[in-house]
RNA sequence: CGGGGCGUAGCGCAGCGGUAGCGCACUUGGUUUGGGACCAAGGGGUCGUGAGUUCAAAUCUCACCGCCCCGACCA
């Protein structure tokens, strides 16, 4: 393609409304615009990513075994009543009536169509396992539509739905997918890791997301480099840091005068005692009622594990005025000595520690030497906290770290939760009906393609793997008044053509040299190829990686050959 | 939905009661051409919308709309 007669609109100074990399670049770069907040169109440059990340999806889905289908965006009511999620999905589900006055839902996700297609069609044990996937427009009214692609109200999603006779049938299709959502990512350039998500309420399901590292991710994860454990931050386990005391207390509990100091950092500066000497009591209302969580000073309280194990459906922090009628006391002095009325839940780590401190419910009063059990009733254990740094990898013991991800996919098996609600059922070998166990499987196509700049950029601009690349090959014709460099330029664009390659050749007559440059660099094609009056007398060409510093000058003769090593080594970046 | 910020030329911004500005981009001509060239001449605006205050509003007041950030939320 040549630049001259294409549509790349860049632009040097960043616009104002973009905040993260990825879409500073998306917008700067000329891949997309914005339509509104949440829309976007997408340019030339960058349907090309969308294109071959897609493509690649659909080698990895039919490799594993999908089928690709397209269903409808908007989606009848009836269906969604069905499964309840009309009035569970709440205000993310975009909704439409048509003249008739019938209600339609934009679909956020298909689970409802597809299990109403299968179930239309699905007779026979023999006609499993399906494996259905679409890569479609989805729709969600995001309270707060951020980032760009990272979060924007309409996006391309690839979703795809399994079907099988049980659970060990399913089991093994959701491990296909895993293991082609792997070569996916891997393919795609993308330094990716599958991490264990919390899978809410649905019991005896499990799913994973995939992430991508980066700063600008909106989830935190937990993750061990030794032995590659890794887990979103909502179900994480780690191995705590050992107690700071690990004899039990020979005295009796005291307690002591702590006017003001009403957080674990306070009390500790105060009393000279680490904040792992510390029991924090925090009082939270689940459907209704107080409970209270009892974590060590150093730790935080997970409120999805809390809400877990309780099988809450709702769970806050308690307000002020009711931690006062539970505790007795303002916030900051709760306790579990001589708490009544109130579940006690306690995270594990708090087990082997000994001669603790904590709230004395009381207000300006702490208690010391308090031992669990014998001042105070043994609670309920369970792992209640939140990871932190320091913690031990539950795998291997080594230190975790904590970061924060980009989820570009997620695969989750449903189970029969919408066969069940649906009476999507097979008749089997044994004449009766049975329910079909699903999977589900995701992957955000523009998503991705965001999650790609925002791991691969530099000051200058994108650095595109070559296997997502909108071009692999960028040309720039240097001098174009000087009829001999445009002629090998032209040359070169030919033969670079005629080898298979994607060119993009800048060969407008109105930008100088350094102009090209910098649009090269910001457009991050992983590799140039320089033509200009200056190694045309030395019979040279430049050849240029995005991600080196130098050009390599090159032969003519050679050019194609340096071209095709360096591409080499770009693909080995994006093989599994 | 709560808190904060911003809407002035395509983009980035200044002006903050008295004739609408700057840089980049764009058009034309000329000189240039290896890291976002230079000179000259141009084109482009109901200052987000609507009310109000005032002799006079981009500027002050109110309302609405839009956009961005933090939070709540995210099968």
């Amino acid at each position: 393609m040549r630049v001259s007669k294409s549509f790349i609109p860049t632009v040097k100074e960043t616009p104002g409304e973009a905040e993260i990399p990825s879409h500073k670049l998306m917008l700067r770069s000329g891949l997309m615009r914005k339509v509104a907040s949440g829309f976007y169109e997408y340019l030339p440059l960058g349907q090309r990513v969308i294109l071959k990340v897609m493509q690649i999806i659909r080698g990895e889905m039919e490799r594993a075994g999908a089928q690709e289908v397209l269903m409808p965006i908007m989606t009848p009511a009836e269906l969604w009543q069905e499964t309840g999620r009309w009035q569970k999905y709440g205000k993310e589900l975009m909704r439409v009536k048509d003249r008739h006055e019938r209600d339609y839902a934009l679909g956020p996700t298909h689970e409802e169509v597809v299990t109403d297609l299968v179930r239309r069609e699905l007779k026979s044990y023999k006609q499993l396992p399906m494996n259905l996937f679409q890569i479609a427009t989805k729709f969600r009214d995001e309270v707060r539509p951020r980032f760009g692609v990272m979060r924007s109200r309409e996006f391309l999603m690839k979703d795809g739905y399994s079907f099988d006779v049980d659970d060990a049938a399913c089991d093994k299709t959701y491990w296909a997918m895993f293991e082609a959502y792997k070569r996916i990512f891997k393919r795609c350039g993308l330094l990716c890791s599958p991490v264990e998500a919390d899978s809410g309420l649905i019991g005896g399901s499990f799913t994973h997301e995939f992430m991508v590292l980066a700063e600008s991710g909106e989830a935190a994860i937990a993750l061990c480099e030794a032995c590659g454990y890794a887990a979103n931050m909502e179900k994480a386990v780690g191995v705590p840091t050992p107690p700071a005391v690990s004899q039990a207390a020979s005295e009796a509990y005291a307690s002591v005068e702590t006017p003001g100091k009403h957080t674990v950092e306070h009390v500790s500066e105060l009393l000279k005692l680490p904040p792992r000497q510390f029991i924090k009591t925090l009082v939270f209302i689940a459907d209704g009622k107080p409970v209270a969580v009892l974590v060590r000073g150093d730790h935080e309280v997970n409120e999805v594990k809390v809400q877990n194990a309780l099988g809450a459906t709702e769970l806050v922090l308690a307000p002020a005025e009711k931690v006062m009628e539970v505790t007795g006391a303002p916030v900051g002095f709760a306790g579990p000595v001589g708490l009544k009325g109130v579940k006690v839940l306690a995270d594990n780590a708090l087990k082997d520690g000994h001669d603790y401190v904590t709230g004395a419910l009381a207000k300006d009063k702490h208690l010391v030497h308090v031992e669990i059990g014998r001042d105070c009733p043994a609670p309920w254990y369970n792992d209640f906290r939140s990871v932190v740094t320091g913690d031990g990898c539950p795998k291997c013991g080594k230190p975790l770290k904590t970061g924060r991800g980009i989820e570009v996919g997620q695969t989750f098996k449903l189970g029969t939760k919408y066969s069940k609600a649906m009476k999507c059922v097979y008749l089997g070998e044994d004449g009766k009906d049975h329910e079909t166990v699903m999977g589900c499987y995701g992957i955000g196509v523009t998503r991705t393609v965001g999650a790609a700049i925002e791991q691969y950029n530099d000051a200058d601009g994108i650095l595109w793997p070559i296997s997502i690349a909108p071009y692999q090959v960028h040309l720039l014709l240097l001098n174009p008044a000087d009829p001999e460099v445009a002629k090998a330029a032209d040359q070169c664009y030919e033969d670079l053509k005629k080898a298979g390659y994607e060119v993009l050749y800048d060969d407008r007559l109105d930008a100088t040299a350094g102009f090209k440059f910098k649009d090269a660099d910001l457009l991050g094609m992983p590799l140039s190829v320089r033509v200009g009056a200056r190694g045309l007398k030395e019979g040279v060409l430049e050849v240029k990686r995005r991600r080196e510093k130098e050009p390599v000058k090159v032969p003519l003769a050679r050019v194609l050959d340096k071209v095709r090593e360096m591409a080499g080594e770009e693909w080995k970046l994006c093989t599994p």
